[in-house]
DNA sequence: TGCGTCACG
DNA sequence: ACGTACGTGACGCAT
């Protein structure tokens, strides 16, 4: 028979702090539970105990032994983000069939203890799982310790027997009281000797084995007087000590050993709790499949799935299509990255799966698609709005996505992949042949659908999300033209300088070494030039532009180091990194994802095409080798200050909205008024004070953060706010009143219904809840932003089409959107997108959206 | 793989 | 008492 303990309060407590932390959807903190049920997992697995017995304190304070005044007073509560873990810990643990052990009166090391004795007493093993190492004490040829961590995220266990204490201690288990009773333990109150610490302990317990070897001798043993004196003085602190610090072994559990051998696990409890939590990546280490998800239906916790779907095999295919005309329809779809190669079709009774070697497949796939006729539902639209668009025919009749409606129900959810979304929203996943893909992917719609009613998110889904994902088809698909000679010339003449800074630096600092590496570079600099070291980062100093910046005059090295940085920058990433991503037909294809963002703007990747240089002037001389093709022009426009009309509009605040009727430079604007001086007064310096504090109004702003962007003293900062915020009393109220509201809803939402939620403002860390507030003022800003330029985008698009123009979007960068046109379309094209822009959406403000023409970015840009 | 850094809105 | 503005992606280094 074989044992294995643990000591949950502590694992729990070790996995909270090992593991950033996770949340469920609706904000229920979940990462001490991943975390202690992967280090069970792992301790099962090594060690395959018979019985598993997990020991938890009792909330009430306990005292060991004696009840002792100080024992324990000081330590902390546990913060309400782990506290409120507990209990579904102890829930999924009972359902998998493991045995909780409390006990009133005693801690869960007590439990160990008496536990371990009592497998001592009857011949088995024992196996004590612990975070801290009180617990070593108890190690003896038949029991051992494990101490779990977690570390990264991932479960680590360290034995300990006899052997390794000896190692790591010098000592026996035993003597480790002794040690403790001398040295103490301000976490467990325990006072020890006072003056004599961890090194004086364990020289004497090592030297004279035990406290009462030591006291029996006092007077003989060879240690120095003053310590002589304190022993003496502290004798009884020290026994009290070595009684606080010993174990109990006689807690009144149950102590019958098979007791504790786990029941028959609960799979349909266990599987619906963790799909409640949202623990889908433990379910299969735990051996539970989406059959017990659905067998929980039977506890209301999950979707049934009863549907029973038939397979239709051997229709021609333009029978099938026949079939499907005017009928609202699921279905899934494989591609190769261009085309359609596959397609699961079910109307909700039949399903129906054809590809690429099926005859007549590439026209059915068009006639399926393009017929309007025909209602549809799929996962992740992109990519067939691509593949019409290459064929060169419309996708039509799409009414639902749920890729997009999973990101607009949670823009915080790690992916959006099918398999995952079914472990979300309790659904049975893993049967494999195509009718019961079917039989999830229908219920997943189902469910998704009700959800986004639920929470008024339809329009936003149909009206924004599915017509923009044809957008950005489109855009990946058509690409942007670059010059590439231009590109790579560019490169190679950086070349020389970037050679000659590597050199004067290195010969400055005295030796070679590689600037790239921030911590050779922190060693050149604060170790061997002995500068002044400002801010230390996790693993050294810091060397960031700022810090750097400051040091500009202490050493003519640093001047060179920044010099060197951006052109080393601009080779690798801008220079090297696009020439990779060149396709052949000379046009760089980025990608757009659409569900990356928290706050509903796209992402580009491979590569990112909105973070082109375009503030310093060498940086922007890339953007002379964007150009469009031959016969073309680029029609570039971007919204002025979108951000603070949106801000205006949203908070209604009467003063930024005269402001910005009035068409007024809205930075020079607010210096008038923080400042209290006529516009024509305000100096280039003071509007660029007042352009820091409007968007660190956007940002959820901080008077420290603030000083610092424009190097005023803090308290001069938090004037500007003040008075900001009293001038632009809509603002103040707005966004006190969001964040309120955030608190109690546990969400923001922007204009148009995007929703994100915030954990955060539940944490009881002042950091994280800051954070919480900041995002909680931002996000709607941030969020309604892009929700306008995705419905600007939209009809561009649309326009476009409609007019029979050959002009096509091909990039949006946040506020900013460039078309490419034809050279005799560029004037109309021009002012479409400026009139869609502008129009795009009614705010109690107007938006300004001026358009540019050139033959490059770098020209078109205004 | 995480970190530090830096490019953009 | 505590740390310090929102949202992204790519690169090179070090582990």
């Amino acid at each position: 028979m074989k044992l294995l303990v643990l000591d949950g309060n502590s694992i729990l407590n070790r996995a909270y702090y090992g593991i950033k932390l996770l949340s469920t959807k609706d904000g229920h903190y979940t990462n001490a539970i991943y975390g202690f049920l992967t280090t069970l997992r792992k301790l099962l697995d090594e060690s395959s105990p018979d019985a598993v017995a997990v020991a938890f304190d009792l909330k009430a304070p306990t005292f060991r032994h004696k009840a002792y005044d100080g024992y324990k007073s000081n330590r902390k509560g546990m913060p309400d983000e782990l506290a409120g873990q507990m209990q579904p810990l102890k829930d999924i643990l009972s359902a998998l069939g493991f045995r909780i052990v409390t006990c009133e009166g005693f801690e869960a090391d007590d439990i160990l203890g008496t536990l371990a004795k009592k497998c001592t007493d009857e011949g088995y093993e024992c196996i004590i799982a612990t975070g801290d190492r009180d617990s070593l004490q108890l190690v003896s040829p038949t029991v051992s310790v494990r101490i779990a961590a977690t570390k990264f995220g991932k479960p680590e266990v360290t034995l300990y027997d006899e052997d390794k204490i000896m190692e790591v201690y010098g000592v026996s288990p035993k003597q480790l009281i002794d040690i403790k009773a001398i040295q103490g333990d301000t976490s467990d109150c325990i006072p020890g000797v006072p003056g004599i610490g961890e090194k004086g302990a364990k020289d004497l317990i090592t030297r004279f084995e035990s406290l009462d070897n030591i006291y029996n001798n006092i007077d003989t043993i060879d240690v120095k007087p003053g310590i002589r004196n304190k022993l003496i003085a502290g004798k009884d602190s020290a026994y009290l000590s070595y009684m606080l610090g010993t174990i109990n072994t006689q807690a009144p559990v149950d102590t019958d050993i098979s007791g504790y051998v786990p029941s028959i696990c609960d799979k349909s409890k266990a599987a619906g709790l963790m799909a409640k939590y949202e623990l889908f990546s433990l379910m299969e280490k735990w051996g539970l499949s989406g059959k017990d998800i659905a067998a929980s239906a039977a506890a209301g916790m999950t979707e049934k799935n009863d549907r029973a779907l038939v397979t239709v095999n051997d229709m021609p295919l333009m029978e099938i299509y026949e079939q499907l005309k005017n009928k609202t329809v699921d279905f899934l779809y494989e591609t190769d990255g261009e085309d359609i190669t596959e397609l699961i079709i079910c109307d909700g009774k039949n399903v129906y799966s054809a590809n690429s070697l099926t005859p007549d497949f590439i026209g059915f796939t068009e006639s399926f698609l393009k017929d309007g006729s025909i209602k549809k539902r799929t996962h992740n639209c992109k990519p067939v709005f691509a593949a019409a668009d290459k064929c060169g025919y419309r996708f039509e009749g799409l009414v639902f996505d749920t890729m997009l409606a999973a990101y607009l129900l949670n823009p915080n959810a790690p992916d959006y992949k099918l398999e995952r979304l079914f472990g979300e929203y309790g659904i049975s996943p893993f049967r494999t042949d195509n009718a019961n893909g079917m039989e999830s992917f229908i219920p997943l719609t189902d469910k998704l659908t009700a959800e986004l009613e639920d929470k008024q998110q339809m329009k936003l889904l149909t009206e924004i999300e599915l017509p923009f994902a044809e957008v950005l088809a489109s855009m990946e698909n058509i690409g942007f033209a670059v010059d590439r000679q231009g590109i790579y010339e560019y490169g190679e003449s950086m070349n020389e300088d970037i050679e000659r800074l590597r050199k004067s630096i290195c010969d400055q600092v005295g030796y070679e070494f590689n600037i790239n590496s921030p911590k050779q570079l922190g060693t050149a600099l604060f170790e061997k030039l002995m500068l002044p070291a400002k801010k230390k980062t996790k693993s050294g100093y810091s060397t960031n532009a700022e810090v750097l910046e400051e040091l500009r005059n202490v050493h003519p090295v640093i001047n060179d180091i920044l010099e060197y940085r951006t052109l080393t920058k601009l080779k690798s990433t801008y220079c090297d990194g696009l020439l990779k991503v060149i396709h052949p037909d000379g046009r760089i294809h980025s990608s757009f994802n659409q569900t990356e963002t928290r706050t509903g703007r796209i992402s580009s990747t491979e590569p990112n095409l909105q973070n082109i240089p375009v503030k310093t002037k060498r940086g922007r001389e890339l953007r002379k080798f964007f150009t469009a093709k031959d016969g073309y022009l680029l029609v570039d426009a971007d919204y002025s200050q979108i951000e603070l009309r949106v801000l205006a509009s949203i908070s209604n605040d009467i003063n930024m909205i005269e402001a910005f009727k009035e068409n007024k430079d809205i930075h020079t604007s607010t210096a008038a008024k923080v400042f209290d001086l006529p516009e024509e007064m305000i100096s280039p310096s003071l509007r660029s004070r007042a352009k820091a504090v409007n968007f660190g109004i956007v940002y959820g702003i901080g008077a420290f953060s603030l000083s610092k962007d424009i190097g005023v003293t803090r308290k001069e900062a938090d004037t500007y706010i003040k008075d900001y915020l009293k001038l632009y009393s809509g603002i103040d109220h707005y966004m006190k009143n969001t964040v309120e509201q955030a608190k109690s809803d546990g969400y923001v939402t922007t204009m148009f219904g995007r929703r994100r939620y915030l954990p955060e403002l539940a944490a009881s860390n002042h950091n994280l809840r800051a954070f919480g507030e900041r995002v909680a003022r931002n996000m709607p800003i941030q969020g309604t932003a892009a929700d306008i330029i995705k419905i600007a985008m939209i009809k561009v698009y649309n326009r476009l089409k409609n007019e029979k123009m050959l002009s096509r979007l091909i990039l949006q960068v946040h506020d900013e959107l460039i078309v490419e046109a034809p050279e005799n379309e560029a004037e109309k094209a021009a002012a479409i997108l400026s009139e869609e822009m502008q129009n795009a959406v009614n705010l109690s403000v107007p938006l300004i959206a001026d358009a540019g023409i050139g033959k490059t970015w770098y020209e078109a840009k205004t």
